[in-house]
DNA sequence: CATGAATGAGCGTTCATTCAT
DNA sequence: AATGAATGAACGCTCATTCAT
């Protein structure tokens, strides 16, 4: 018997744990099929459950994809916020490490997933886009800014164009999840090569 | 009645324009809908036939999906080709222009709803990667790269690890195309802007 | 091949017997299992048909059920209301006449379907509640109403409070109806003898 | 602690009490959504117990539909049949006093509760339909048929066809309770005044 | 006794596919 | 060739019933 289960019982535990279950069962086959393609008897199968049980934890099919969706993206940007806050060396060490660590996180078994359904199911839930929207991508594009901005205040780099699309700072890392996902079989890049490539180019560019 | 109904027969000539408007009828709902959520039934009302009709034409939905896809993809890379072969100017002149010409075709209207159908089915359809693998996506870093190494040859370029993923130049083409899929109606980009805010940064990483 | 076969072909036939049919053979089971009683993979074997055809001519099972009770109804009152405005002979012939007329056709299968139905099923249904208490009875009770007025006019009725309840005139061939329904097993009623019974007494109270 | 608790102990006592409530609880919501539309579910929240609960007590849902007809029926004619088998006066007055009694009852919300079920669910549960007929259908029309044969020894009353239909006296309470559900929000009837309307007639018809 | 999480059979509805006309 | 009525397998969702706690 666990702690958990001393104190609250193991129904009590099993009950709490059920959903989570469920939306990572649900998260894999989404990826692998699709919303429409998905069949909620496969992802009870896969959760150990059987298919009524899915609608205890969820009202429907929809839901539990938001779920799923909602539950892995939960922002995890924190971390990288504050070494940006922190930071004291120079910024072009500090826009390396930050475009490393939100492209590591982005390419992310469920996060890559959660970017491919986006892309597949986003049009089907536009909630979900605005969702994804306030909590991610504002949030990291806002970071990016702001570390540009600083690297401009500190005569590190010029104010170039860049800045008004601090996306492109993250395109390598949506191409090589792309790029994984259907080309992967047939060549398989590396990640860290990627990045290092474009940021090396690009850092010339937009270097004081 | 027509030139070409005179000499094919009007039959005749409908025989041979059908499978291309059911095709055409059928991408513009499998890019709203997606593959599953398309109906058969619809798009035979966009074509202007019965849904029987279809099945004249191609064996099963998935014919039907395969053969829109090919059909739009088909390359067109023949035009962009034959600048870059005869072109005689700065190579920073020729990248921007073939960059700039493959971002325009990738973010059409049909293409970009390729590019799209491509990473929400592509795991349903693999033949179809390949078909696009092997149709556009070679013969364009192909052409990439051999204007990089022309640059190198003519030392207007530094030898980069870019040369390794010339696909980072049409990185910002691809997150154009899902930006304004999923973020269009929050926030508009420019292309051209995106674009030459990344070409001048990188150029100037590559320049000699 | 019938005339019918021959102007409109039999596919065209076929298709307007159709929803005919499906309601007929729907209608038997409503009245056996209920609303939610009846399946619609046994209302189709027996119209002889697949489950998805009923879909071609109904939109819900709702809407299979109005359908039914819709084109039951049709009021048929017509005839009798022409009975009653050409008859010249005595009131109270008259309304003997018009009541066992009525109670026979409430007493047909299919309307001591409708009734039995309307009863079980009235709460889902309002707007079928309503079509009836428009189409049948308003129809039925001013009919009644008239009569007796005529029999006041012409001195051959008194004017009692039974004017005030024409329906008090009917309930014997509702009673009659449920009663087969529930106990007709353990005791068959003769609604002509208990339909005389009645208007025998009635009509001693009523009469000038 | 109460008396009864303290004799029996507080569990006993409540197990003692909930059948009854459970059946009360789900005999209005049979009354409400029929048998197959009414959910344990809500039957047990409306007892303010679970749903396995239930299952303590009865067997299957048509149990507990039996059990809720079978406690609401319980005849009640006892102490009418004790008013009619003292009652010393005109049988005229007699007749009326022992209608108006039984009709009062009919249309009390269970009883008419019940008279509804019957006829929607009847056809289900043969049984049950033997039971009222059996516990008050043939009490009550014994009752009627003894009062008329009273009426015909003291002579009060004639010898006619209504002494064959006894539930002719009836059919106006059943009537109102139909009129009642299904058009009672179009237009309310006053019971009192029906029955009377009807008993003022027949009783011509039938008076010596 | 009581709970309520879990089950799984069942049904309404959809839609790709077929085929008689 | 073209139609569109018909099919039937498939799937989301419900709810009576069970059972471990």
């Amino acid at each position: 018997m666990t702690a958990t289960a001393r104190k609250k019982g193991v129904r009590a535990a099993q009950k709490e744990a059920r959903p989570g279950e469920i939306a990572a069962a649900a998260l894999k086959l989404f990826a692998r099929d699709g919303f429409a393609g998905t069949r909620l008897e496969e992802v009870a199968k896969r959760a150990g459950i059987s298919k009524g049980t899915i609608y205890l934890y969820f009202d429907t099919k929809e839901d539990l994809f938001k779920a799923c969706v909602r539950e892995t993206v939960g922002t995890h940007l924190a971390e990288t916020t504050e070494i940006a806050a922190t930071f004291t060396g120079p910024t072009e060490e500090l826009l390396r490490e930050v475009v490393v660590r939100m492209a590591s996180r982005l390419s992310q078994p469920e996060f890559r997933t959660i970017l491919l359904l986006m892309i597949s199911e986003g049009k089907r839930f536009p909630e979900l886009v605005n969702f994804y929207h306030a909590e991610v991508l504002s949030q990291g594009l806002a970071m990016l800014t702001k570390i540009l901005e600083r690297g401009v205040e500190r005569s590190e780099l010029r104010k170039t164009a860049v800045m008004d699309f601090p996306m492109l700072l993250m395109s390598p890392a949506i191409m090589y999840v792309i790029w994984d996902h259907l080309f992967g079989a047939h060549k398989k890049l590396d990640l860290s090569d990627v990045l290092h490539a474009h940021l090396d180019a690009m850092l010339e560019g937009i270097k004081a």
